[in-house]
Formats: structure tokens, sequence, C-alpha cells
DNA sequence: GCCAACGTTGGC
DNA sequence: GCCAACGTTGGC
């Protein structure tokens, strides 16, 4: 179980609803990198989350369409998630995955997850994160489902 | 728009 | 390998 970030004016979850299935690339922090690349698995659900914008908050759900792969934004001069030096480099830096769009909620804001939720295991919830692929611990999820039910 | 928290870079 | 400087994230 995930939780991946967003900001809406870039890619919003309605924008994953058109698309249906889109890469989830531009991902440029190591420790997201090995979530994408060591344990995502084919079906895994994931939160989407919206960032940086009027109201923080979980928006909805999708699954993982595809095994991890090279991020080639990486090395395409023309993107704005271009990295020269991954570009040189012999070695895949980046990875992506396919995500597939399931559903859009009423969107469980980010002030009722820290009202209602103490869990510690939760990068969302801690000060100053940066992460933007997370795992979400199991009774984290367990409570989002409960939250979402009382929307 | 502000600014605290954070990850990364690069000089030493 | 340390750590100051820097750029970015993201809530408010």
């Amino acid at each position: 179980m995930w939780l991946v970030k967003t900001e809406p004016d870039t890619f919003s979850i309605q924008d994953l609803q058109r698309a249906h299935i889109a890469p989830w690339d531009g991902v440029r922090n190591y420790q997201a990198r090995n979530f994408i690349r060591d344990q995502m698995q084919l079906n895994d659900p994931v939160l989407i989350y919206h960032s940086s914008c009027k109201q923080p908050a979980i928006v909805g759900l999708a699954k993982v369409h595809s095994p991890p792969f090279e991020d080639l934004s990486a090395k395409d001069p023309n993107s704005p998630y271009y990295d020269a030096k991954a570009a040189q480099a012999a070695q895949p830096r980046w990875y992506a995955i396919e995500l597939q769009f399931c559903e859009i909620w009423q969107p469980i804001s980010l002030n009722i997850l820290k009202q209602t939720l103490t869990d510690p295991d939760f990068v969302l919830l801690r000060q100053g994160h940066r992460l933007s692929v997370m795992p979400v611990p199991q009774r984290s999820w367990q409570h989002i489902q409960k939250l979402r039910q009382s929307c």
C-alpha cells in the first residue's frame, strides 16, 4: 500500500482519470526511487495525494500497472525532469512505473488526517516530510478506509 | 508569498 | 567524511 504525491496544477487525479493509465515518472529522490524500483508490486493499491494546493488531501485511488522501468525523461534534454548526470551515467539512475486509475474520492484532507491519525510510521504526517512516494502502514490504511466511509 | 524543513552538492 | 551553502518542497 502506497501513497504518491502530485501537484494538481501539474498532474491531477482528474488527469489520471482521463489518461486511465499514466507513467509515474519524474521522481528525483533516492528514497522514493528505491521504493519504486525495489518494492512496488504489480496491482499494489496507491493513494493519490494532492500537494502544494489549496486543500492538501488524499483524492483517490490507483494501482500499480507495470513493473518498474528506467525513467527515460531523465535523459531527455527537453523534459522538465532532465538530469544531465543521469543522462551520462552507464547505469539507469531513475525509475518509473505505470499507474492505472481506479477511483476519485471525496477528498480526505491533510487536516483531518492529522486530527484523527497518530501513526508514527506514516511518513505523510511527519513534520517537514518531502517524500513523494511512500508506504502506507496497514493501520493507517484501515483508518483511511473508515474516514472514507464517513464522508 | 513566506519560510521552515529537508536533500543534495561540492569544497576542503 | 564533514558540513556549509544552496535549491526545493509544501503547508500555511
